[in-house]
RNA sequence: GGGCAAGUGGCGGAAUUGGUAUACGCGCUGGUCUUAGAAACCAGUGCCGCAAGGCUUAAGAGUUCGAGUCUCUUCUUGCCCA
């Protein structure tokens, strides 16, 4: 059997794929774009699945004949760069670069048809610079604002920790109980946007509908009222947001938040300020909130009942209300809210029910905890009766008609945070003046860079402990100012990379406005579903942001279509001790029973989980590529699952991949060594037929995202090729049917089917073969042949029989004729060219 | 607790969207070749049955000439939000 050495013919094509203008640049514009690795280290399997799947669809496109921009960077700051240097005691800078290199190299390897000459990396003063024009575009829209707010605050790194960066109420690298802070920060008021991010997800019809809902929940839009309510024995108002209005009747208390203003003179008692701090100890999430024990500090205060005459409610000042929800103040309705239920029955406040339940329960007494179901009104006057969205309008109806409050919609989204007390990022382009005001550097100041050298050992803020970094002149007054020294949050990065590899090289501006209206919105954006919501959503965020700020731009959505991939899981392995071995630490006995390599201890086999390097089973790329050749790779990541669902590492499915490409290799030898053959009309008619319904198939499989299915496919038209070498078809038909299934191989294992292509002496490996829907029109079809609903047989049949012409043939010759001769015929079903069913009487 | 998916052989998974269930791959079994093994090739492989045939898509009901696909109930798993 003739074998390929895949190392060599790889690293042949891939000098062509590199210097080459295999790529067509005339046709449609199309984007594809795979989300950028942060480069941290090497590559892993996750990346190879992104990118092969990234580059089937860019070659597809290529052959169809598309201008296609298929571009790759580097989301290049971040914190493990931070950590990593502070570890070996190098520059960040130095570890990304080297970093960056190797996996270059490493995708390079994969046969990627990446245009490597528009690389970004964000970590560049190139990119950031214009990041940093950016910001101040944002700024003079007024999208940005500086505002105190309360942060996840780690005491031992002395730094803001991202919602996600808090486990289980402690920071995720110094395990230190996280607190909750105020800082004053910058923030891009996404929330600005709340609607529109809303309501053009309709249109995003190329969405996978489980990430536009994500983004939907994620928005949350809702619908609630304000209700002043006067406080007894004074003029003073309170003003409350709910979006349970409906409960009203069930109120028993009212809960302000520390930070409220009707709080102003409680700071004086040592009392007030033990609590606040006590309530500086829970973090910012709902959950915490939720979780946390419910703590009051009960002031003297009284707030009178709107709709209840001469009901007072005592005013609680409570760790659970936030000033940024709402107005910083709530009523509270035990009955229906579990934090109020909670906090009632610690302090002992009347549970009041206003809402029955299924059993249509009224009992008020006997919960064990809040009921938030469905149900009617009762206890509540006017109410009584209506279900909850009734009672809903009703309530704000009245309150509107009385003038002590109107409704408010409400959204779950908040501003974003984007101060990071951080050195590895983009410098925020801010100054302080000495008169206390904060203005935005000069654009020709432009960019900010940060300084080479820094001390990162030291806890705290580096840019803030640099000794002169932050010391600056305001060039308008010439008086000295001082720098921001927090720098942005890395997800800003890559909110307009997709933007800026419309014009890499582009300096007069973050992107030329031209490239940018011809190549956005990205025709097809694949990634990791981790990303459904806060990357999607920023971006989504700065493509309206830039819409607004630069008016010659058109897109208001960044990516049409959007892919998710799943994860590659694998195996997870453990010895006695506990410890997680590598998958080439260990000898598999059989699927179940595993040894220790070393010592020939048994190991403990565990679950197929997604690849980590904390568990260890993780199967590196390069030692893959490089035992199997990387098109062995790109066959197998594909092959085993459907693109958007997890797919399990398999050793013997990697082989095996490996073997049926060797096993293309020896056909194509066969097919260009064939001797001529006697052609016989009607074999190669169905020769034809057969070929033009693979490529019917293979195409519609990767429109659909159906690699797998592809895939599939082309084990059967391996199949077919091999038996039929010796039917009586001429080899210029032969050949012609093979050379362009051989073609629909490229976007797959471009190298192989470059390299047999090339054999075979075919000249216009670039495009796409199209489909011959003319061959399908006198093609026989295959008609099931049905009996009370069971098959009795399928006939092949030519289009367009008639039910008589069908009964004919069954009498004549069919399994199915004992079923249905002598027998009533009572109804017939018949759809043509599909299926007849008999409807028989036994 | 709420929302959304999904459940098909020993395993990964197909099924023209209501019309031949189990394509294709892995694994397994038998055979050829070989001193032996590996590789390669050939055959078989949902379950019951010698066969004819019957049964089978988490469980149960329903709609339909016909249901893996649609509807309802229950169970299980995964993801997101809490």
């Amino acid at each position: 059997m003739e074998r390929v050495n895949f190392q060599v013919i790889e690293k042949k094509w891939q000098e062509k794929f590199a210097s080459s203008n295999l790529y067509n640049k005339k046709g449609k514009k199309f984007y594809c774009l795979e989300m950028f690795p942060y480069p941290s280290g090497k590559i892993h399997m996750g990346h190879v699945r992104n990118y092969t799947i990234g580059d089937v669809i860019a070659r597809y496109k290529y052959m169809k004949g598309f201008n296609v921009l298929h571009p790759m960077g580097w989301d290049s700051f971040g914190l493990p760069a931070e950590n990593a240097a502070r570890i070996n005691n190098l520059n960040p800078k130095k570890w990304t670069e080297k970093n960056i290199e190797t996996m270059k190299k490493q995708l390079k390897m994969l046969g990627l048809s990446i245009d490597w000459n528009l690389e970004i990396s964000t970590c560049s003063e190139d990119y950031y610079k214009h990041q940093q024009e950016l910001f101040i575009d944002f700024y003079n829209q007024g999208l940005v604002s500086k505002k105190e707010t309360y942060v996840n605050w780690d005491p031992v790194e002395k730094t803001v920790l991202a919602n996600e960066q808090v486990i289980n109420g402690k920071g995720w690298r110094s395990n230190a109980v996280v607190e909750r802070k105020k800082l004053s920060q910058w923030f891009f008021n996404i929330t600005e946007f709340a609607e529109d991010l809303l309501k053009d997800l309709e249109d995003l019809k190329g969405w996978p509908e489980k990430v536009k809902l994500m983004q939907k929940n994620w928005i949350g839009k809702s619908f609630g009222c304000e209700i002043d309510f006067n406080i007894q024995n004074t003029k003073k108002k309170l003003s409350i947001f709910t979006t349970r209005p409906d409960t009203i009747f069930g109120a028993s208390f009212i809960a302000v938040s520390v930070d409220h203003e009707i709080c102003k003179d409680l700071h004086k008692l040592d009392k007030f300020k033990k609590f606040k701090s006590e309530c500086s100890k829970i973090g910012t999430t709902e959950e915490a909130l939720a979780n946390a024990d419910k703590l009051g500090f009960k002031t003297e205060l009284f707030a009178l009942h709107p709709f209840i005459k001469d009901k007072k409610l005592p005013v609680y000042v409570a760790n659970f209300v936030l000033m940024d929800y709402g107005n910083g103040a709530i009523f509270g309705c035990p009955a229906h809210d579990q934090r109020d239920f909670d906090f009632a029955k610690k302090y002992k406040l009347p549970i009041i029910r206003v809402v029955a339940d299924k059993d249509n329960s009224r009992d008020s007494d006997a919960m064990k905890e809040a009921y938030t179901g469905i149900g009617k009104m009762v206890n509540s006057k006017f109410l009584n009766n209506l279900n909850i969205s009734e009672a809903k309008n009703a309530i704000i109806k009245e309150v509107e008609k009385k003038k002590i409050g109107q409704k408010k919609t409400l959204f779950r989204l908040k501003d974003w945070g984007i101060s990071r007390q951080r050195y590895w990022g983009c410098p925020i382009p801010m100054i302080y003046l000495q008169d206390g005001s904060v203005v935005p550097v000069d654009k020709d100041e432009l960019p900010i860079k940060l300084p080479d050298k820094v001390d990162l050992n030291s806890s705290g803020n580096p840019l803030d402990n640099h000794p002169d970094w932050k010391n600056t002149i305001h060039k308008k007054t010439g008086k000295p100012a001082i720098r921001e020294t927090d720098t942005l949050d890395t997800f800003v990065d890559s909110s307009w990379y997709f933007l800026r590899f419309c014009s890499p090289s582009f300096m007069q501006g973050s992107f030329e406005d031209k490239k940018a209206n011809y190549w956005m919105p990205v025709d097809q954006y694949i990634g990791g579903v981790e990303h459904a919501i806060l990357h999607l959503l920023y971006s989504r965020f700065f493509m309206k942001a830039i819409n607004k700020s630069n008016k010659k731009i058109k897109c208001t959505e960044p990516f049409k279509n959007l892919f998710t991939q799943g994860m590659v899981c694998h195996e997870t392995y453990q010895d006695k001790d506990g410890n997680w071995l590598y998958p080439e630490d260990i000898e598999k006995l059989s699927s179940k029973e595993a040894i220790k390599k070393k010592d020939k201890t048994n190991v403990k086999i565990g679950p197929s989980e997604s690849m980590s390097k904390s568990k260890k089973n993780t199967i590196d790329p390069e030692t893959m590529i490089r035992q199997y050749g990387a098109d062995s790779i790109r066959w197998f990541i594909l092959s085993d699952s459907p693109p958007d669902k997890d797919v399990q590492w398999s050793d013997s499915g990697v082989a095996s991949s490996n073997k049926f490409l060797q096993k293309i290799w020896n056909l194509n030898f066969q097919i260009s060594n064939r001797k001529q053959a006697k052609p016989n009309k009607k074999s190669e008619e169905e020769f034809n037929l057969n070929v033009e319904t693979y490529i019917y198939k293979i195409d519609k499989f990767i429109n659909n995202f159906q690699l797998n299915v592809a895939i599939a496919q082309f084990y059967e038209v391996y199949k077919y090729f091999q038996d039929s070498l010796n039917l009586n078809i001429s080899n210029e038909v032969f050949l012609d049917g093979f050379t362009k299934l051989m073609k629909l191989m490229i976007p797959f294992t471009p190298h192989l089917a470059m390299e047999c292509l090339s054999i075979l002496n075919c000249k216009n490996s670039n495009t796409w073969p199209a489909v011959n829907n003319k061959i399908f029109e006198n093609a026989k079809i295959n008609l099931v042949i049905q009996v009370n609903g069971k098959t009795r047989d399928v006939l092949t049949v030519k289009k367009n029989v008639n039910e008589k012409e069908i009964y004919q043939l069954i009498e004549k010759n069919s399994k199915a004729k004992k079923y249905i001769i002598d027998k009533k015929i009572t109804k017939t079903i018949f759809i043509k060219n599909k299926i007849i069913n008999y409807i028989v009487l036994n």
